[in-house]
DNA sequence: TAATTACGGATATATTGTATCCATAAGGAT
DNA sequence: ATCCTTATGGATACAATATATCCGTAATTA
């Protein structure tokens, strides 16, 4: 089990995005050239975002993405679940009620399974992990992990391009 | 993103074999049966159980599998890992590089990318909520869950298969 | 009008998950 | 000794998903 691509590159493009002015806008294909990644697929991983509201596109030259919402109101979940799904990444089939001596109609029908509910609360945990972190917390992650100089020449590149 | 079926399989095997006496074995055709899942490819789960040390598997007639540790001894996380295997949910492909105004010997290669970083400390969370669960704590719940009569008639239909 | 963009559908390829089959070695029953 | 049952591991086939590309459309700007 491993997330797709889609996932590292949609993260990397949101905290791009949200290093830059709100009202300024990117192309997918400033994008993909910015993280080295083919365009036409990085594209369905920025629709899907534009789908789920976390960035606005908008046509034309001079058109691109922009964040949606303000960055502290975009959580790393946000943007893996727009990519990835939201559906738990453990799948019950109820295996358990192929036991060959279980009576029909059983009053241990009601309940989900131990099994699925322990998974699915380490799904939570997961999830919950993701929410806890915005766009704007990792900007500042990233302000003490970079030099001001290479944040500021990344800066500089895709104001340059658009 | 989704968990293999064998996860399922695996963790409600284990969990058969946690309500037996210890020294009792279950055949994998037994434990087929009694789930309804694919004898033949159930088999690989359990051989990934026993290559990873929580099952023990004895060959000819009257072999099968028993718990290869007390069942407070062993983990959903190990199980998981046992079928899924260890690498994280989230693989980082560096695109941080691919970034064309970087510049080469840059000193910001020797720290992992705050991205994945906080990607992993969610899989972390993932795996510490697993690791929380040992199969005698399970056990537990499912005492609960389940009528005495249910868990009885099924101790006595595995038992009666071996 | 022409160029550029997001958007969505269709398609192709690669990778992974699912499932089955078979050969082998080992243990128990006769 | 012989036969049956079992786990083990390799090889193979099939299905589902991930990855990637292509093209047509509509909207926007110059
Ligand atoms: S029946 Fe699906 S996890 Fe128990
Ligand atoms: S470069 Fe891989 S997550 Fe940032």
């Amino acid at each position: 089990m491993i997330l797709r691509n889609q996932v590292e590159w949609a993260l990397h493009c949101c905290a791009v995005l949200a290093g830059l002015p709100q009202d300024r806008r990117l192309s997918t294909r400033t994008l993909a050239e910015f993280h080295g990644v083919p365009k036409e697929y990085l594209s369905k991983a920025l629709q899907a975002l534009s789908q789920a509201g976390i960035v606005s596109g908008t046509l034309g030259p001079a058109g691109g993405y922009r964040l949606a919402r303000p960055a502290d109101d975009i959580t790393f979940l946000d943007i893996v679940e727009a990519v990835e799904g939201r559906r738990s990444t453990f799948a019950c089939t109820n295996i358990r009620f192929n036991n060959p001596c279980r009576q029909p109609c059983a009053d241990d029908g009601t309940k989900a399974c131990s099994v699925a509910r322990i998974m699915w609360q380490a799904d939570e945990a997961w999830r919950d992990s993701l929410r806890g972190i915005t766009l704007a917390a990792h900007a500042a992650i990233l302000a003490k992990d970079l030099s001001p100089e290479v944040l500021e020449r990344n800066r500089q590149w895709l104001l340059s391009r658009g």
